[in-house]
DNA sequence: GCCGTTTTCGGCCCGACTGTTTTCAGTCG
């Protein structure tokens, strides 16, 4: 039994879960979960750190969590883990997901009630036995049911592009509110992650009650969860929860910093305040020491505040402590790309497969986005579910293609429809068209839209065979994920970006909400070894181009900048790019 | 349980809000 860093992260997690109910020491819990977090984010395969014996060189990791581990890793199985986890019925993690609900107050409800799962909660919660438990009370029974509910409804966690709908409404009517200064998103939203829990907003006011009351009276609103002067939490009408906090003018850069996070990154520029003799908190530097005679810095921006601690600004998709403050320090940070740097884009599909909007309707848009060009993409036969082109109705679209670019309106816009296709990367390995029909083509994308269970040696081994045909430009949405909804399918990453950058393949980052793939994470690993990027917005109708600026977050946050990213070259570079493979061989 | 140019012991972020208390514990971020 194998197991992914994911999985491993995940026992750690629980194991600290486990640790809190046992009252354990609170120092050795948050161990258990920053071991667990740093699991989350390598760079490579698990299975390599534990086999060259390199785990202890996480941050994070000392010699008690390399043990287990290595234990975990190389058996399958943790009996430490399983110990603790006997002394306490399985349904209790799920506990843990409920708001309000923490580790004391599960272990009540449980030595006391024998709750060990959401449905006897529901249940001792219906009873009215809850209320009369010490610590416990009335309001607190009705907030667990609420909980419980909302649990079930809402299951945690949001795309952005939900999350990005409603913090545009809200920012835009906050901004106009009188007793608002500063404004900006924060949280995971302004980092860019690819899925968001809560939307975090930040103000600066003389006057915050105003500001607060204004909010929570605000239509988007559905329901108050907490609500002070300064603090105020509700659930939004499509499901996410929105915190909003208000801090003084002065408060603001630091207030930004703390609560864009992460908190990785937070603590370090904590522990490396302390080095200058400063405490920093969420509103100030103070003197580290009592009475000291230590003067702190001026601080009115974001910038002030990281130049006054020896760092370049460090960009908020950045922020996830993965190098970028020693890369600050030494004044390395990548120029990150940016929309401006877009000139065109591959990967879309028209009406001629599952698309909404026909050639000439995608081009337009393209074309009031300030496109250069764009890149049709439909798919192939075998994704008949999607209406997939025949090696016949492609050479119709080509030929359409080739005529709309000979036409008035395309040449006086300086834009240019480039001839592609979504090409299925079929069981074996093979592609669903002839190289010679490819060869027809300005680029080809090849995407696995099948036999997603295969084990990952054959996964890895198929796309791998696809990448070794010189036709084939880039990879489509690597591990064929959807956010929320599909996990990936089982591929062995680094192996597929080894062969990427040796056949000159790019890979996709599919700009889509629901994919966001390939993973942010990964983006550093195949820029070193010289993989190139392509955003791409898989759109399926006018509208979906949009999306490309979900895929600009992305590569942001993969520390990738315009010279890393194929469509940030202009018009009279792309054919180059697109036949370097045919042309230079694999 | 982790960590270290305050280094092998003794720290480890801490403030806001809620509910149940009557001065504070629990939860959250």
């Amino acid at each position: 039994m194998s197991h992914s860093a994911a999985d491993v992260g995940e026992v750690l997690e629980q194991i600290a879960q486990l640790l809190e109910l046992k009252g354990e020491n609170p120092f050795k819990i948050r161990a258990y979960t920053n071991a667990a977090r740093a699991l989350d984010s390598l760079s490579e395969p698990i299975e390599k750190l534990v086999a060259e014996e390199r785990l202890g060189n996480i941050e994070g990791v000392g010699k008690a969590i390399t043990e287990k581990v290595t234990e975990l890793v190389t058996t399958g199985r943790l009996s430490y883990y399983e110990e603790l986890k006997a002394s306490f019925p399985e349904g209790i993690f799920e506990l843990f997901e409920l708001q309000g609900l923490g580790a004391k107050k599960i272990k009540a409800l449980h030595d006391q009630l024998g709750v060990s799962s959401v449905e006897d909660l529901e249940r001792v919660c219906a009873e009215g036995k809850v209320a009369e438990l010490a610590g416990f009370g009335e309001k607190t029974q009705t907030k667990l049911l609420k909980a419980i509910e909302d649990h079930r409804k809402h299951a945690g966690r949001f795309r952005i592009n939900v999350v990005a709908d409603l913090a545009e409404e809200l920012l835009e009517d906050l901004r106009a509110h009188e007793a608002v200064g500063q404004i900006s998103e924060a949280g995971s939203f302004r980092r860019r992650k690819e899925t968001i829990g809560d939307l975090d907003l930040l103000v600066s006011s003389t006057r915050p009650e105003e500001v607060s009351e204004f909010f929570i009276h605000h239509p988007l609103v559905e329901e108050v969860i907490v609500h002070g002067p300064t603090k105020s939490s509700v659930r939004l009408k499509d499901g996410p929860q929105c915190d909003l906090r208000v801090v003084k003018p002065e408060e603001f850069p630091f207030a930004l910093v703390y609560f864009t996070g992460s908190k990785e990154h937070n603590i370090r520029l904590r522990s490396r305040s302390l080095d200058h003799g400063w405490s920093l908190n969420e509103y100030r530097f103070s003197p580290a020491k009592e009475g000291s005679e230590i003067t702190v810095p001026p601080i009115h921006t974001e910038r002030e505040l990281y130049k006054a601690l020896g760092l370049d600004f460090i960009p908020p998709e950045l922020r996830e402590d993965r190098g970028e403050i020693a890369a600050a320090e030494a004044g390395v940070l990548p120029n990150l790309i940016e929309w401006s740097n877009l000139r065109g884009t591959f990967h879309c599909h028209t009406t001629a497969s599952d698309g909404k909007n026909s050639l000439i309707e995608m081009a337009r848009a393209a074309i009031d986005l300030g496109l250069e060009y764009l890149g049709i993409a439909d798919h192939s036969k075998s994704s008949f579910q999607a209406h997939g082109l025949d090696a016949e109705r492609l050479a119709e679209q080509v030929a359409e293609i080739r005529d709309l670019n000979q036409t008035k309106e395309f040449q006086q816009a300086g834009f240019r429809l480039v001839a592609g296709t979504e090409c299925d990367i079929l069981k074996n390995g093979e592609l669903d068209f002839d190289d010679e029909v490819l060869a027809t083509l300005d680029y080809v994308v090849a995407s696995v839209h099948s036999s997603f269970t295969m084990g990952e040696a054959e996964m890895t081994a198929r796309i791998i065979r696809a990448m070794e045909n010189p036709h084939v430009t880039m990879l489509g949405h690597l591990t064929g994920r959807l956010l929320l909804s599909r996990e990936p399918y089982a591929v062995n990453i680094p192996a597929v970006i080894e062969v990427a950058a040796s056949t000159g393949t790019i890979i996709e980052i599919n700009a889509s909400p629901w994919r966001l793939d390939m993973d942010w994470r990964w983006w550093p690993l195949a820029k070193e070894k010289g993989v190139k990027c392509a955003i791409n917005p898989d759109a399926h109708t006018i509208h979906g181009l949009q999306d490309l600026i979900y895929g600009i977050g992305i590569a942001r946050k993969g520390w990738l900048t315009k010279s890393d990213v194929v469509n940030c070259l202009p018009l009279g570079k792309i054919d180059e790019i697109l036949s370097a493979k045919k042309k230079h061989g694999v």
